[in-house]
DNA sequence: GAAATAGGTGTGGTCTGACCACTGTAAACG
DNA sequence: CGTTTACAGTGGTCAGACCACACCTATTTC
């Protein structure tokens, strides 16, 4: 029975071994020659075990030094995966929808957990010009202190703009209502703004 | 130069040959040898890039077959990062936290396309007891009719259930009050039977 | 003639050995 | 003591070999 496939007996092999020896993003794991005779298998399989644990971002390899883990939690793998899938018409519209609904979901959390003097500071960024309108919600979202929230809303806005969408030309005004109403702690407020920021108005009636 | 890896460009061939050639699932790719050969590399390069491929759940591959593209919907890498990564305890509140969120969103998106019969069907459906929780919501999601959306959950709800968490017994009563609430079009109502549904209450205040 | 069989071909699966490019370090040198 | 050099270890790649398996076809068998 060589049923299994020996590579990914492999990957399991170094999952367990990450999480015997404790290791964490940076610590080196053993050579593949080293994988491969303690294994017993050829090297190629642990190529291939490493190749796929590199591509997904898991590992990180330097030649001449060796492998290491790598720190998870920029998972990249989904951008992989974005370009591999979205194609259609209907996708695009998706995207923009859902990078709308995300962005007033995280709004919804920052009047959770208003900080105003963060809020005030990045008044005074706009006030100066300073963001564009990717920066200017990427604070936003740091506020929200979710960390896997973040990474969507990143991935969907690398989406967006890969949609080479005509841009709008935001007027400042439009930023500080919304910073206001955050402020103010007024949902309703801070969403209407919100909508009259991005010209939404029939489709998301209820956003 | 030999700075980047012939596995990662194989991948860019493929994904180039994909959509040159317009693949679709169940379409099959060149053989190994065959590809070693046009892109004048080891056949150890290319099964590299197709180990990692695979693993990511875009290909498949059959002894005596050969290598399919795979329909990506099926996304099980994410079972994989899920034993990789979640692993601090913030990071498995913000799964919780953000899949919540998410259903949330689509609870209003679906107030907005109410179909009463497909709600009716579904009601019959939890009276059967015919769904656990994440059928019944998939049954939502679908409704909302936005395929990026179902995938952002699909994937939160594979993190979530890798997270192992002591289950709720939910009471059938709980879904059908958020099922009428729908019906009603009443948002404040579902989104009450929603909290209700997942034992929210403080944390989620605003949600 | 139809069905069962055997063989051939193509495919992925794995291993081995070889060589290259690069890094870090210890030994040799000045 | 500082600099240079040589070496060992590591990942990167390739070529060739063999195995296990799936499929098709020609042959045999009934």
């Amino acid at each position: 029975m060589t049923n299994k496939k020996v590579y990914l007996e492999i990957v399991k092999q170094l999952r367990e071994m990450i999480s015997a020896d404790n290791l964490k993003s940076g610590d080196k794991i053993p050579s593949e020659r080293e994988l491969s005779e303690r294994l017993n298998v050829g090297r190629s399989s642990v190529r291939e075990a490493l190749r796929a644990l590199e591509l997904l971002g898991l590992i990180e390899t330097r030649r001449g030094e060796g492998t290491f883990i790598r720190d998870f939690r920029g998972n990249q793998l989904v951008q992989l995966l974005g370009t591999f899938i979205l194609q259609d018409e209907k996708a695009k519209l998706d995207v923009i929808e859902t990078k709308n609904i995300i962005e007033m979901d995280f709004l919804r959390l920052v009047l959770n957990k208003v900080d105003k003097n963060k809020l005030s500071i990045l008044k005074d960024l706009v006030e100066d010009d300073q963001l564009n309108d990717d920066q200017f919600f990427y604070q936003l979202i740091e506020m929200a202190d979710n960390y896997l929230f973040s990474r969507i809303w990143l991935i969907l806005k690398d989406y967006y703009n890969s949609l080479n969408l005509s841009k709008v030309e935001y007027n400042r005004n439009s930023y500080f209502l919304l910073l206001e109403a955050l402020i103010e702690k007024d949902e309703q407020k801070t969403l209407d703004a919100y909508r009259q920021l991005r010209n939404l108005s029939i489709l998301t009636d209820k956003y």
